[in-house]
RNA sequence: ACUGCAAGUUCUGCUAUCGCCGUGUGCUUAUGGCGCAAGGAGGAAAGUCCGGACAGUACAGAGCAACGUACCACCUAACGGAUGGGCAUGCGUUUCGCGUGCAGACAGUGCCACAGAAAAUAACCGUCACGCGUUUCGCGUGAUAAGGGUGAAAACGUGAGGUAAGAGCUCACGGGUAGGUAUGGCAACAUAUGUAUCGGGUAAACCUUACGUACUGAAAUGCCAAAUAGGUGAAUGAUUGAGGGCGGCUCGCCCGAUAUUCACGGGUAGGCAGAUAAAGAUGGAUAGCGAUGUUCAUCGUAGAUAAAUGAUAGCGAUUCCGAAGAAAUUCGGGAGAUACAGAAUCCGGCUUAUGGACUUGCAGUUUUU
RNA sequence: GCCUUUGUGGCUCAGUGGUAGAGCACUUCCUUGGUAAGGAAGAGAUCGUGGGUUCAAUUCCCACCAAAGGCU
């Protein structure tokens, strides 16, 4: 666990039954162009603190080219910008389960997309530390 | 050289940084982590329209039903696909090329609006003969199917003979249909000859004939199996006993919730197999007109599961805009591997979507020899 | 990944081969002092797209496009 870049499958939102549980107790708000849903879980031991995962709907982009394109790019971009959250997460000792649903009808190049998923990680950082106080 | 048409091949390269997924291998604190190596999306991966492999279920055989296919031969694991041929038809630059189509309406049932006399064993007007009467004409009986403004379609066509009037009624020429014979061809069929016959269309209406097809699909199917709850059996503890049964009551008898431990079986989350070496690809030889087959050599080719194959910067094929120039080209700026599009068990086809680059063939134009 | 259904005026739906209709909505007129209701008249559709069968297709066949639903 040297890389600070990384996102391998540990990192991301796998199990069926996790996805369930946060779509349906999770909490949830909106910031252009996302839905965010995320679910915070106190004093378990768990070797992940942070769970991601993204998600595309069908009805909006028919072509799986557009979906698996719009994929990538946010997985790059929360790459790159997701070591700060963890890091505070992890002196918190909590577990953060975070899914991002895309709803804009657009396939927007990721020089647009970046600084609005900087922001929304902010806020999700804001909402976590808010609730520990 | 350019343009058009047809066929075929091919399309994210190199460097740097940060990452993703299998595989192999080494180290290690070993269901994990780290390092190294070699790989990692198409011609349609798409639509899911056909055909198979594979798996489970069903199944003695045969028939019915249902569904599909339909000129002939051949290829194939198989096909509704491909190849070669036949016939019909449309277009063109017409001894040829390109495209499209293909069982049966002489087995039976149905349907054919409007118009029209009549839409299928035709008879309203008409024509002719005979009889009667009120004799410029009308009525009745019979014959006939030449003519009749319709319609998508009108009862083989034209001419002659024939007749009371007419009619394939007869003849000549032509046309259609079904058998026969001869020749060529594996066959479809073609050519020639002669016989019989001539009352539409529709089978992508029911149907007939021939042939074929079990059903369900990898979320199939097989295996392992945590926690919790509950089932079955055994043991221990308690000696308490809710509740139920022996048709109503009492006694009595029987079952028995609840605690702990062990075992067994089902089975959820989840995991593993299925699952990636294949009716494989490339090249040569050979058989065949061809699809394709046989044989030899070489290669070893994605395997995810909320779903990898990416992002950023630079170079670069190409391309757009502006300026200079007769042109080649030069300079500046922009886009930059782009169109259509992303494997999900695997193959063979079909259909649909698509921007370039290159090769070959054919045709046309211009220039030079 | 697999399967099924549906596309008809602005909206909701009929229409089993013969030139497409109903209700609501729309326009004009009548009625009323005015509006609503009521009455009369009218307009509005290449029947999702493209081929084929047929004399003739919304209907039958094929391909494509779009929408909706189901299977864990």
């Amino acid at each position: 666990m040297t890389k600070p870049f990384s996102l391998s499958k540990s990192e991301r939102l796998k199990s069926k039954k996790d996805i369930d549980t946060l779509f349906l107790s999770g909490k949830a708000f909106f910031v252009f162009p996302f839905k965010v849903f995320y679910r915070l879980i106190e004093n378990e031991v768990v070797t992940e603190p942070l769970l991601f995962g993204i998600t595309v709907p069908k009805k909006i982009f028919r072509r799986a080219v557009d979906r698996n394109s719009i994929k990538r790019k946010v997985r790059e971009i929360y790459r790159v910008n997701k070591p700060e959250l963890k890091k505070s997460l992890s002196e918190q000792h909590k577990t953060l389960h975070l899914m991002l649903v895309y709803v804009d009808k657009t396939n927007m190049p990721s020089k647009e997309m970046e600084p609005l998923l900087i922001n929304v990680l902010k806020k999700v950082q804001l909402k976590c530390t808010e609730t520990f106080i």
